[in-house]
DNA sequence: CGGTATCCACTACGATACTG
DNA sequence: CAGTATCGTAGTGGATACCG
């Protein structure tokens, strides 16, 4: 381990293992549930792959992950400092404002959706939702068109058309979809304002935004919260 | 705000803010209580002034802290993300080794002890307690030996004689001192070991293990500890 | 005390191509 | 799928000296 602070503080040597470029965000990937080296770079797209192996192996070394059969889990501590993870996450939902344009990609939303649909909800025959995002800031390479295919319990994104009958059409502007996303403003709020478009068979249409669980830190209270009430 | 990992996710811009390199060794600094730049930078001693007066400015522009006459000081959401700083701090605690030669220092030791003085418990009179460490890495620039002169309610630390009567001199291995401070063992059983020798005046020296107070991690409760107590 | 300014060295990282 | 290997460079930060 090298040693970058040179402090016997328990917060440096911490901060020697998480706080270097990139860890934490590998980290929510690992509590959000990835397991596989592919998957957690679908979750982190912009690191390049020989530095996740870098990463990863170093994780190993501190022993917060174990790593075998090709797979990645949080040890006991790596499960505890992703507790951490999860309330710096909780500080950037009060204290930051995540939405701006060199941060938008679509593809990233959509593999975080894919987790967060609540499968109790959904009806007993497949559903298909085709995502189109206007929006998307020029020079984006990611598709603009989205499909999530759910049948009961498996949820599948797709980039190419699947194939299947469409049952929801969401044409949504990409920031007002990732505010909803992180709570910002509610799915209803949006559709009521044309940021977001529902089409489709009406009951799938209707049922839709109760499939649709939003960032585990949508609901984090927001520091204005109480006033905005008030106001309101 | 450069964009450094191109996602909306909190947790990545969160991290864009607090996982640089030194950030969270300056903010529990601050958590601790300096205000000054120079107070800081005791904390920090590692750094250079120029990269300390950067990370300063960068945290100032993500509101983290004020700068004003001279002073650095949490805002509210910068006393939100010390609250990371601890819960990052408790997991270092818990699940790394912190006590290592190469962190090793006498310095830093001391200056966190300053400010780790139970005042209240600290008799009318003037009390001058000399700390000489052993076991100090060679290599080593800073002094072996300081002074705590605590004079209700101030405590100063001094590298020169104060040319005060030492109360109680403190002779103890540097390393072994440390793991007291954090709470790895009783200050008794090093004592007992041998590793810390208590000497001077009889009253001050039976009591001045009641004046200091240890880090504010040496509490956290480790992973062993359950298991310890049903060996024991 | 609380910074600036300059310069240079290093190394961490990205891009790209290849492999079992 | 899960890496390895190579190479060039941007940019980060250390050292040092100076300043109001």
């Amino acid at each position: 381990m090298k040693t970058v602070y040179g402090q016997f503080c328990p917060v440096a040597v911490a901060s020697e293992i998480f706080a270097e470029r990139w860890t934490p965000v590998i980290l929510r990937e690992l509590v959000l549930g990835s397991r596989r080296f592919n998957d957690i770079q679908r979750g982190v797209p912009k690191i390049s792959r020989a530095l996740l192996v870098k990463r990863l192996r170093e994780l190993v070394a501190h022993g917060v992950i174990d790593s075998s059969g090709g797979e990645y889990r949080l040890t006991e501590a790596g499960q505890e400092l992703g507790e951490v993870v999860v309330h710096l996450g909780q500080w950037g939902a009060r204290w930051t404002a995540p939405v701006r344009r060199d941060r938008l990609d679509a593809k990233l939303l959509t593999w975080d959706m894919r987790r967060r649909i609540a499968v109790d909800k959904l009806p007993e025959k497949r559903v298909t939702v085709r995502f189109d995002f206007r929006g998307v800031p020029a020079g984006h390479k990611a598709p603009k068109t989205y499909w999530l295919v759910m049948e009961r319990p498996d949820v599948d994104l797709c980039i190419i058309e699947p194939g299947f009958d469409v049952d929801v059409y969401v044409d949504a502007d990409l920031a007002a979809f990732v505010r909803v996303w992180l709570g910002e403003i509610p799915i209803r709020q949006a559709i009521r304002d044309g940021a977001v478009n529902l089409n489709g068979e009406r009951q799938s249409v209707r049922e839709f935004p109760s499939w649709l669980l939003l960032s585990t830190l949508a609901a984090v209270p927001r520091p204005g919260e109480a006033i905005q009430r008030r106001v309101a």
